[in-house]
DNA sequence: GAACTGCCAACTGTCGACAGTTGACTACGC
DNA sequence: GCGTAGTCAACTGTCGACAGTTGGCAGTTC
């Protein structure tokens, strides 16, 4: 659709900087330098502030009028507040994916969920790139562009909160257990169980997260 | 919370510009011109740049690499897409108002639906203002911030299509009945029924407005 | 007459510099 | 010693100008 949108010097630096944020370069709580990261990237304020305001429309940093642009800091409300917003996006996403599913959306959707099980019975941490996958899978099912937007903004700020915690993986076989499920009610057609299966779902791992918080 | 957003110029003309889409002076599918626009409001160009970033990421227009932003048109597609998200967001806001909503909260709903049916009833054509008032009063009552965010986001782009039809009002009863019984289900704590009562206003309105867009 | 090529004007992308504001540091008064 | 007013450096907000790209127009060729 745009290829070439990487070719502007503010399209490069939004990719640098949502890299830096997400993976903790940037701590949070810190504060964006405009002439400091500017120079670093080799580029202009002017590039540099529109990708700042673009991260900050995505929730990925917030603007203070004359103070410049902070890493929002993990916050117990903010937490609660953001997965009640993702819950209500999956579960609309899930519900849309178990009746519009094609043949191509289960094989996707059986193939990570078998390779994380496989990963993970072969001991390996559950990668969470395959979270990721398994969401992503779900969300091409339900053919809603719109939610899918959403929910690709909402799951960058679960990341970046959990770039803030030492991550604990002591859920991982509910999770996955999880996925089966939902695949399951999403194979069935089973638009209602597959809701639920999912707000189960986030609901444990927005209590996990909750849990991490706290330590 | 930040009383002086609006001394920014960019903040100012995130306001005049917002206006301007949502009321159709600037009408769908026209190109803004920087430098025109700059020079009519009185700025540069580096705020307006900032203005039109930031409509673009509520969606009020998009951005063409080297051709400029323009303001989207209705698309049948979009729209139902646009009321997907819609559904799966006021849907969840109604769950959540029926077991937080407080006393207070259940007054206000009560006063925008006689406001709304009081109108009706004397023959004024129920502007969609109470119907906006409803919508936000029952998200007040939900208490989930980003929800709601989204929410407002995702009622300015309905306003945005709505503003390129001709506005036929033929459905304002059925709404009303809507709202009416929505606050009853909250009233009573029922969340499963606020869902649903919601799902199918929604519906009835996405109908609607799919009907005059064709025409 | 149609298609192709080269040129041109308009506009966006980018840059460096100036102005206004913020928060902190210092010095003074009590 | 503590609170307060004044000062200052650092940074953001804003501006005008330059460079690169796009789409259209005129001229040419077949």
């Amino acid at each position: 659709m745009t290829p070439p949108l990487h070719l502007s010097l503010a399209g490069q630096a939004v990719d640098v900087l949502r890299e830096q944020v997400l993976t903790g370069v940037i701590p949070a709580g810190s504060r964006v330098n405009e002439v400091e990261v500017a120079h670093q990237l080799g580029i202009s304020r002017g590039p540099l502030r529109e990708a700042i305001r673009h991260l900050a429309s995505e929730g990925l940093l917030t603007l203070v009028p004359h103070r410049g642009a902070f890493v929002p800091a993990a916050d117990e409300d903010e937490v609660r507040a953001l997965f009640e917003l993702r819950t209500a996006l999956e579960c609309a996403a899930a519900e849309l994916a178990a009746s519009r599913r094609t043949d191509v959306d289960l094989v996707r959707l059986h193939e990570v969920c078998a390779e994380s099980r496989r990963d993970y019975t072969a001991g390996q941490p559950f990668p969470y790139r395959l979270d990721l996958a398994f969401h992503r899978a779900l969300l091409e099912a339900a053919r809603s562009p719109r939610i899918a937007e959403q929910v690709w903004l909402v799951q960058q700020r679960v990341v970046l909160l959990r770039s803030a915690l030492e991550d604990d993986p002591p859920h991982q076989h509910a999770s996955l257990d999880d996925h089966d499920e939902l695949v399951r009610a999403v194979e069935e057609g089973d638009a209602a169980r597959a809701s639920g299966v999912m707000r189960r779902h986030l609901s444990r791992v927005c209590a996990q997260m909750l849990t991490s918080l706290k330590a």
